[in-house]
RNA sequence: GAGCCAUUAGCUCAGUCGGUAGAGCACCUGACUCUUAAUCAGGGUGUCCGGCGUUCGAGUCGCCGAUGGCUCACCA
């Protein structure tokens, strides 16, 4: 039933798909006509499948011999003439099916001139194991279920163009294994993280992603428009502070896992658009919330992974808790060896960074110069799980002051393989403070700071009503989904990454 | 946003000094009833990312542009 396919019919084809089409396409669009002529229906309905691949390959002491039924993607086709293998992969992996002209008959062994790699196929048969020791199905009938028009990249190499595995990620998934491991691994991160926190009692709520005032961080945010109000509105840059409206109405624990914008560069670590988890526990401060962070990240890696300890690139990472912890001016004493405890005012800061060769901005104060310290001579050093309390007042508009010292914060962040993977503190929830500390965030975006705060009327209203002592946490997922995956690329925990436009 | 690198067949990649565009897989034809990257024989299917330029002649050299990767900047 093989058919010469001359030039002329190749080109009438490819003018019925009216799409770019190569030589490949051309032969496969000429399967599918002769399949419609031949009364197949090659886009098939409901299959009744019986067992995954994996299924039968698990029990094949129980199964073998006994009829199943499996459906999947053709893969590999390897002809003998009267008896032809397939391997054929499903959502749990692959099976080999092995058709016999004797068993199946004439018809239905005609139907592999028709089919290619990519089809989908629907298999009866019997379990067996071949004489090389392949757990096997020997076909008794076989069904199309879908017709492949296009070409899968190659049976051993597969795709390797970054680019394409990125654009096409359908197709990075057929062929690359590893991808739709990395992709499980997130799901079971995430529904792990929820197990955890609707354990505790926290309620998963859901806030808006369109804000006529972004805030809760410090980024610029991408501008939407309205029609029907005729109104620009901005896409969300954080959770925070509509969570803790919530808090102040009353639920007094709640978490959103959602995405999030930023209008930023794109780099290794950072995509326009990620997934963060926010915690709000209302009498709970950030001490709680470092307990938090560390007894739920360390049971999700037990249940993801098996293990508190796992390998991310050079590094053997461990989660077990208690993390390290050092304020923000141990660590840079530590590691800058400049000690901000001697420092007595900004002048004296602004020489030190001198000192230590720390571009800073004119007039920095000393606690944006601590930071700027802590940025550039700390952080890479912080692989293990760190974490670091105490930051400066200037950068943490929506922290409480700590009691005993107003120019530091009661906040810390966690650093893992020297990248922020978390960030807390105890809510500031001071409605007078919390005024201050906006206006201070308003004259710093009139003088240009354009990912400083802007002024939230609503939000200072919420928190005159009275909001309780609350402790708040924040975690990137893709981060946290990179270090369980092993990934180097924040673009390889993202099913589709932002990608610019091609002409 | 800046610097460096990459872009050649459906996929993975070669391509020398500027001189007719190559391989493997895939695909097509034929053989083959336990193969498994099946094997054997035959067949090359192309907008060399796009444009302009230099040259008798450009995949190759120059300029401009597109997309991607890495580094830096910004940031989580």
């Amino acid at each position: 039933m093989t058919s010469d396919i001359t030039p002329n019919e190749i080109e009438a084809n490819q003018e019925l798909s009216a799409e770019e089409t190569n030589h490949l396409m051309g032969v496969r669009l000429k399967k599918l006509a002769d399949l419609q002529k031949d009364g197949i229906n090659p886009f098939g309905g409901h299959y009744d499948r019986t067992h995954y691949s994996q299924d039968i390959i698990k029990n094949i002491e129980k199964l073998e011999e006994s009829e199943v039924a499996i459906a999947g993607r053709i893969m590999l086709v390897r002809g003998h003439g009267k008896a032809t293998f397939l391997s054929l992969q499903d959502d749990a992996g692959r099976i080999q099916v092995y058709v016999k002209l004797d068993v199946v008959g004439e018809e239905q062994y005609a139907l592999l001139d028709k089919l290619d790699i990519g089809d989908f196929l629907g298999v009866k048969g019997q379990v067996f194991i071949t004489h090389r020791g392949e757990i096997s199905v020997r076909a008794n009938q076989m069904l199309l279920l879908s017709k492949s028009l296009r070409p899968l990249p190659e049976k051993w190499h597969g795709l390797k163009d970054i680019e394409t595995r990125y654009r096409q990620r359908y197709v990075d998934l057929i062929v690359n294994p590893q991808v739709k491991d990395t992709f499980v691994t997130r799901s079971k991160t995430i529904s792990g993280i929820r197990r955890y926190l609707d354990n505790l009692g926290f309620l998963e709520v859901e806030t808006p992603t369109m804000q006529p005032i972004p805030g809760g961080a410090a980024a610029r945010p991408f501008i939407t428009h309205h029609n029907a109000q005729d109104i620009d509105m901005y896409m969300r840059i954080a959770l925070e502070l509509y969570l803790k409206r919530l808090i102040v109405g009353g639920m007094e624990r709640v978490y959103e896992l959602g995405r999030v914008f930023r209008n930023e560069g794109m780099s290794i670590k950072h995509n326009p658009e990620f997934t963060m988890l926010e915690i709000y526990q209302s009498y709970a401060d950030y001490n709680d919330m470092i307990k938090l962070t560390e007894e739920m990240l360390a049971t999700v890696a037990q249940e993801v992974l098996g293990s508190m300890q796992f390998t991310y690139q050079d590094a053997l990472l461990d989660f077990t808790p208690p993390w390290q912890r050092m304020t923000m001016i141990e660590a840079v004493r530590k590691y800058a060896e400049v000690d901000f405890d001697q420092i007595k005012d900004d002048t004296e800061a602004q020489k030190a960074a001198a000192a230590a060769g720390i571009t800073i901005e004119k007039n920095a104060s000393k606690g944006q110069i601590l930071n700027c310290f802590f940025e550039e001579k700390v952080e890479a050093n912080l692989i293990q799980p760190t974490i670091i309390t105490d930051y400066p007042i200037e950068i943490s508009p929506l922290a409480k002051k700590l009691p005993n010292n107003p120019n530091f914060t009661a906040r810390f962040e966690a650093f893992v393989y020297g990248r922020e993977l978390a960030n807390a503190f105890s809510e500031l929830n001071d409605p007078l403070d919390q005024r201050e500390r906006f206006q201070a965030q308003v004259d710093k975006r009139a003088a240009g700071d354009d990912e400083a705060h802007m002024m939230d009327e609503d939000f200072l209203r919420a928190l005159e009503y009275g909001m309780p002592p609350t402790g708040g946490l924040g975690i990137g997922i893709d981060r946290l989904v990179m270090f369980f995956t092993n990934s180097a690329s924040i673009r390889d925990v993202i099913l589709f990454p932002t990608m610019k436009q091609k002409e």
